[in-house]
Order: C-alpha cells, then sequence, then structure tokens
DNA sequence: CTGTTAGCGCATTCAA
DNA sequence: TTGAATGCGCTAACAG
C-alpha cells in the first residue's frame, strides 16, 4: 500500500465527512503532522515534501477542517455575532455589511441575530451567541431603557463577558462595552441650526419610540438645541411613535390636526420621514410647499426620492466596520469608544422660508 | 462536602467558560446525569429531583453549553448558512428576514456571508460555511453563468452535499438542489401584458446584469411576451448594466439619447428604477408624462415615493421562509422545488396612455 | 434511573 | 522534524 499512489478514485466517505486522519493515513503521516501541514499555526514544522504529500492528499479526499472540533481544541472560534432589530430595515442591513465586510477581512464568520424589536428575543440571542461560543458579540440596535429587561439582558451579557467573550455595540459610550456612537446628539443638533437658519420658527418633531436610545438622543438633542435657539417645539407637536414607516405616517396625521400645522417636521429616521411624507400627500398637504420634512440616516435607497429628502447623513456601513473592527480587537487592552461623523445634507423637502 | 450546599459565592472560573463537569460536580451527580439534565434530548431519564438539582447547579454557575463540542459529539450543528450577493440592498435583507425568521422557527442560528457580487467570495463563502459544518447553505443569489468560477462553484457545492450537507437556492429549479422560485418569469410577462394594456407600444428595457439569472429571466420574458403581443422592444432600446441605482442612472440615461424615447422603461428591479427615474429628472424628462417607469421587486422602502412605482411584487420574506423550510426538511426526502406567486402593482408611475 | 466509558475531530505537549 | 499520547467539552452507548 503506497502513499503516493494516486490513480483510484477517492474513497467514499460512508459516514459523510472526511476527518484529517484520513488524510493522514492517505498521505502516509501521522496525524499530527497532517495537522500541522494544514493549517501551519505558528511554527511551520514540517518538511515542505510531506506537507505537499499532505495537501495533495486533502485534496484528493476533498478534506475540510471541522470548524467545531477546530474550536472545541484551541478553545475559542472564529466567528462573531452580530444582533440587529430588524435585518429588513436599511439602517440595520448597511450596518451589517460593513460587519460582514471587516468581519470578512479578519477571517471571522458572521451569525446573524434578528430581535424583531423584541427585548426578550434580544435577550435569547445573546445566550444563544454565548452559546455558539461566538468570539464577540455586536449589539447593533440601540439600547432600549425598559428596565424589565435589560437587568436581564445586562445579566446575559456579563455572564458572556466572563466567561471571555467581548461586547461591542453601537451607540454612546458606556463602561465595560466598546462603543462607536453614530454621533446623533450632534448630527441632531446640527439638523436643528440648520432649519432654524433656514427661517423655520414652529417646528413638529415626529420622536420615534423614546424607550430607545438612538431615536431618544436624537430627538432630545433636536429639540434642546432648538430651545436655546429660541424656538421651542411646542409639546402638542411632538409625538412618539414607532421607528417605522408606519409610525412616521401616524405621527404625521396627528401633527396636521394640530390647530396650527407645523412649517417642517423632523422625524428621527429616513423611514419614518418616508412614511410622514406619504401622509402628508394622503392628507392633501404639499410637501414642501405647506408642510416641509426632514429625516436622519440619508438611507441610500432613499436617497433619489422626490422632492429630495434633507437629512442627516450617518456613515453606517463605517460604523459596521469599525465596532467590528473593536469587537475583535486584542482583549487586553482598555474599553475603547470610537464615534463616526454625521453631516446634514440639505435637498429640497426644506427650501428656505420667507 | 454536601451538594446541596448553596451558602457560598458561585466559583470563578479561572479560565473563562464553565463546563457541564463543573455543574455536574457542583450537583454532585455524574457528567451523563448532568448532561440529560440539561438538554434531555430524546427520553427524558432523570428523576426529577435530580433534574432540579443540576438545573440549579448551572443556574448558579451560569453555565452555557458548548455548542461547538455538542457538534462535535453529536455529529451536527445547529447552524445554517445564508449566502447574498449585498446585504445592503433590501431585496437580500429582506429575504434574510425571512431566512432569520423561519430558522429562528426551527432553533437555528444563521451564519451571513456577504458576497459583494464577487462570484469568488461566493466560492469562498461556500466552503467556509462548509468549514463551519452549517446543516445546510441557502444560495440566496441568482446563479451567475460565468463559466469560469461556475464550475468550481458547482465542485464545492457538491463537496459540502457528498459531506452530508443541504443546499438550498433562490431560482428556477435545477437538479440536485431544493429551490425557491421567485416566479420572475410570469411576473415580467403579467407586467408586460399590463404595459401592453395600458397603451404603450415603445417599450424600453434596462436589462440588467445579464449573466445573472434573475435579471435574465425577467428581461426575457419580458421581451417575449411582448414580442407576442406584437410589440417587440426594439434592439436599440436594451440596454445592460449593473442591478444598482447606478446601474438604472447610466442605463436610462442611455435610452434617453435615442433618437425616438421610449414611452415606458421597465428596469428589472427597483432599485435601478430609482436609479432610472433619477436620470430622466436630471434630464429634464418628466416621469411618468414624458417617460413611464416601471420596476421589479416593491421594495417596502419604496412604496411611497412620488410617482408611486408600478412593479411587480414579489413576497422576498416568504421567499426567505421557504427556501429555509426546504433548507431544514428532511434529507432523506426527494428534492422540491416550490415557487411563490409575484403581482403587478399599477402605481402612477405608468398611467394609461392615449 | 444513573454512572462509566468510549469516542467525536482536532490541536498540542512531550518524547523521540 | 515527526509521532504518540493527551485532552478540549460534550453525547451516547453500555453496563449496573
Amino acid at each position: 500500500m503506497s502513499p503516493t499512489r494516486s490513480g483510484g478514485r477517492a474513497p467514499r466517505a460512508t459516514s459523510g465527512a472526511v476527518t484529517l486522519s484520513e488524510v493522514a493515513r492517505e498521505a502516509g503521516v501521522s496525524l499530527a503532522t497532517a495537522s500541522r501541514a494544514i493549517n501551519g499555526s505558528g511554527t511551520r514544522t514540517v518538511r515542505p515534501e510531506l506537507r505537499e504529500r499532505v495537501l495533495a492528499a486533502a485534496e484528493r479526499l476533498r478534506y475540510v477542517p471541522d470548524a467545531n472540533a477546530q474550536a472545541v481544541a484551541r478553545g475559542h472560534t472564529s466567528a462573531i455575532g452580530l444582533v440587529v432589530h430588524d435585518i429588513a430595515d436599511p439602517y440595520f442591513s448597511t450596518i451589517a455589511a460593513g460587519v460582514t465586510e471587516e468581519a470578512d477581512r479578519h477571517g471571522f464568520a458572521v451569525m446573524l441575530a434578528n430581535t424583531h424589536h423584541d427585548p426578550e428575543r434580544e435577550l435569547d440571542f445573546v445566550r444563544t451567541l454565548h452559546n455558539q461560543r461566538v468570539r464577540a458579540i455586536i449589539l447593533a440596535g440601540g439600547r432600549q431603557d425598559d428596565e424589565e429587561t435589560a437587568v436581564r439582558l445586562r445579566a446575559a451579557v456579563e455572564a458572556y463577558q466572563s466567561a471571555g467573550g467581548t461586547v461591542a455595540m453601537v451607540g454612546p459610550p458606556v463602561l465595560e462595552v466598546a462603543t462607536v456612537d453614530g454621533d446623533n446628539a450632534r448630527g441632531a443638533r446640527s439638523l436643528a441650526e440648520t432649519l432654524h437658519g433656514l427661517g423655520y420658527r414652529r417646528l413638529g418633531l415626529l420622536a420615534g419610540p423614546q424607550g430607545q436610545t438612538t431615536a431618544r438622543e436624537r430627538a432630545q438633542a433636536f429639540a434642546q438645541r432648538l430651545a436655546e435657539l429660541g424656538a421651542p417645539v411646542a409639546p402638542e407637536l411632538v409625538v412618539a411613535s414607532s421607528f417605522t414607516r408606519d409610525g412616521g405616517y401616524e405621527g404625521m396625521r396627528r401633527l396636521l390636526t394640530a390647530e396650527q400645522r407645523p412649517e417642517v417636521v423632523f422625524a428621527v429616521s429616513d423611514v419614518m420621514a418616508v412614511g410622514a411624507m406619504a401622509a402628508a400627500r394622503d392628507a392633501g398637504v404639499a410637501v414642501p410647499a405647506e408642510v416641509a420634512v426632514a429625516g436622519f440616516d440619508d438611507i441610500v435607497t432613499l436617497r433619489d426620492i422626490t422632492p429630495g429628502l434633507t437629512t442627516v447623513r450617518v456613515p453606517m456601513e463605517e460604523i459596521g466596520r469599525k465596532v467590528t473592527a473593536l469587537a475583535l480587537a486584542d482583549p487586553g487592552g482598555p474599553v475603547q469608544h470610537l464615534s463616526v461623523t454625521s453631516a446634514v445634507v440639505v435637498r429640497d423637502s426644506t427650501p428656505p422660508r420667507r
């Protein structure tokens, strides 16, 4: 049985997968040598000739290493977890694109978890990802302030961390966890200044779900800056709703029934803004002639709508890349907090007033 | 050392993760019993009292099972892989939403792979997912006809399959692999009929990348049906381009320079249609007054644009759910081929003509 | 019903 | 440089 023989067909592995020891046997070397030849981690201590032989055998047998077994043996995996509220939402899917890209660069696989805005499922997923022993977990949704589950979530996160996992999230800096800030507060302030500068004085606010950090940050910073500028948002012109198209639609409907209609409405996300514009249209109120509209995010898919939507550009893909880089950074170092830069983009939906 | 004692703090696992044997010791039972108590797979053969004790110990120690070790021991994982061309594209992210939902129902984690339309990376990802030993791989992008890599991709897929993996894809039925058809051909034919019925006779076609099944299916069926109806698309009014907003933009620019401008332009995706509308706008050509536009997909985020975009609604989330169900179906059964139903949605971008 | 034991596929230490 | 042996965390026969 000369090991170098290669005429016959590859043996049919009845059990399905080919194992390293089969490769070793086929190559006529020991299991250890085969292991070293195939991944050569660290010290490459295997004679070229043997290495060739092993690689050839692996190729012939269509050997594919078993990442699970490697994980058990090595004590760590090559996967990270990504938790989003709604992968169908362009905001999150764009972040996801950045995450997969960066993870790819580092040779990591990405496990995707979609919570559908359910804190309970977010909790479950942290456990699931812990269970999968992912090297790091990225929490892309804004924190929810639901005290109920927040505490349990924190517990799950801590359990994961104390087991050696790294956590990174998108949002304002918090202790013990690396963060990438989306620059929401500053962006919202800038937008407030811009609208004020354009001449708007009576402003409406579709504030989104106030339990969510992202929405609240944007809404609060916006309102605060306006107050500083001497044009505070009237309480009856602030409406909370869900972070969706329908949330924007319903919110706008309510705003349009106010005794004094706002001159401009700021929706805390582009998706909501689109809903708001639809509501105005359905109500026979012209945008921007009768009511101007502004959003937040600068979703790519929405850059071509008419009238062009004034918004705050958030570099979502960059956020995804950065948060992944943090998640994969040396666990030894200090907890890092990065941020990106948002920028107001003025388009036709908010023409200069008076 | 009474096992029931519980006063002290949970032992600090210096190595990070808590193992099953630690739980067993803490509970004063054997490793096997702990294993049975915690997952009770199949026959639940453990006395309630002991079970309680084990569960309590696990809780106290914050034990989280190691899915990798379980995978090695059991011989299979509880994860599936999803390969998409571009997760930031609403088409794919919505399919992904359906996939995660269904996978979740079955207790499977989802590994996301984003190819960025690169066939080479698609190939790599199939290997990576094979390497991760995912139970099934879902190929969500349309097949590419690039002979070069197509052959290698098929080889990788076959290697994965012969190792026991299941493959399911979105697209027209092909051998050896479960498929869910997006009803592209029928949808495109219906749209052709609809536009013809509205009075359009000179039609333009933004055909997308002809190397991709999805785009080609839509374009071909559309053109063919129009030919049958006696209104064939003029060759100079067919332009191939990328499956993106910019592809639609550039394509439309070219169409607008034709000696005889088309009455209506069908872009094989909504995203392209939006680009096309932008191009018309930038060229000072009114939509739909001077040129009508139709798309395909009925992307949710684009349902509120003005003028409302006539399109073909594709139930992407349903596709995601179904293809996942197929991927997770009993591997023993015959290869299944499902399909979903698309439907033409007429909006303002294609008003009746003459 | 419970414990003992033998792997699962692979990495790695320790000798040779 | 190479091989034999050990162990990773867990499941699954196999005996009691």
